[in-house]
DNA sequence: CATATAGTTCAAGACCGCTTGAACCGCACC
DNA sequence: GGTGCGGTTCAAGCGGTCTTGAACTATATG
């Protein structure tokens, strides 16, 4: 989510899952990476995060971070962050294959587990925030003496309606992860090798 | 939402709705009106536009852009494009008080309209763009003629994730303007005077 | 130990959206 | 017409994040 419709409206621009300069990935690899790239920036991640998490998961097999590097026409030491946070969140596995020297990194289905848990975090932290302000800020008009009513009764409400998108927030958030939680079992059923 | 815990951890540095320059609105309107700056930036608006029509919807009564500008600590350009999106959106009304030249601005309740709609509409366009993105990705997979069905396999499961956060998204937004709705009820019936 | 290659760190810089402030427009009034 | 004031526009600057690339560490090998 950058730049969308926003004030200028400039419809059509929409990012393109630009075919952009990884030549070296075949077309529908390339869609799908950008796609979740774009998804897991919608998010409030990285967007690069995104794209080397579905690379691997895409490929099925580790990837050293000089393929990643090659694949996506990343830095190295660009790689190397975004390899260590997702491997942080348990969205991506480091495994050393036997007889070889140089780590490997293999895609955890868990970014989804990481998406839900981070939004939720973040979301929840966020709205209680605001919601702690709204409340300090009418424990102050109440003090004051000379306030008009009404303009009380105007923060009041600012404060009810909070709590109602703070409800339906929360709301989305548990059914979102049940939702999550049932497709999850389809991403570990199948035969996905998983080196271990 | 800029900086939270992403990479580094730093927590307890959330962003504090603070008291900022407007050292003219008294203590508890300048914290709500940054709590609603925090919100709308959140939502991805201007954390600007946020402010301006929290002030507007606290004051109750129409103000000239001059006195935002004072009051918020705005530039005068600042606040007349503010104030054209908020007008656009429906979210602030223009008004001419009889017998003087100026135009002044009262807030609308519809901020929350105007956010739950266009959050609607992004949210739904990126979303459908995703999967859009997705199952081309999969009609170009399937035309490749020497692709492991393991990696087909991944690549359809992905789509399918994608799905479901789909339908998860659309309950919420759904829920979340039932929820908004029931709350504008409250918002217009006071006495809370309006120019007319 | 010297060399080479994998991996990490971080300052410098690219990048991008938001805000500013000055030029400009339009209208009222003298 | 001239002056003043509210309002608009937009190029330039600012402030923020993300990426780069070079210096550095770690580790294996001859």
């Amino acid at each position: 989510m950058k730049g969308y419709l926003w004030t200028g409206g400039d419809p059509g621009s929409q990012k393109t899952a630009a075919p952009l300069d990884n030549a070296r990935l075949a077309p529908w690899e390339s869609i799908a990476v950008e796609a979740v790239g774009n998804v897991i920036e919608f998010w409030g991640f990285k967007r690069n995060q995104g794209r080397v998490w579905a690379l691997l998961y895409l490929r099925g097999e580790p990837l050293t971070a000089g393929e990643i590097e090659r694949e996506l026409d990343l830095s190295k030491g660009g790689v190397s962050m975004l390899l260590r946070d997702l491997e942080r969140w348990g969205a991506v596995q480091r495994v050393r294959v036997p007889q070889d020297t140089v780590w490997r990194y293999s895609a955890e289905t868990d970014l989804v587990r990481m998406v839900t848990h981070v939004v939720e975090e973040r979301e929840a932290a966020f709205v209680t925030r605001i919601r702690a302000d709204l409340s300090e800020a009418r424990r102050l008009a109440e003090g004051v003496g000379s306030l008009p009513t009404e303009r009380l009764r105007r923060l009041e409400r600012m404060a009810t309606l909070a709590e109602h998108v703070e409800r339906a927030l929360r709301l989305f958030i548990k059914t979102s992860r049940l939702d999550v939680a049932g497709v999850l079992g389809a991403f570990r059923d199948g035969a996905l090798s998983r080196k271990g």
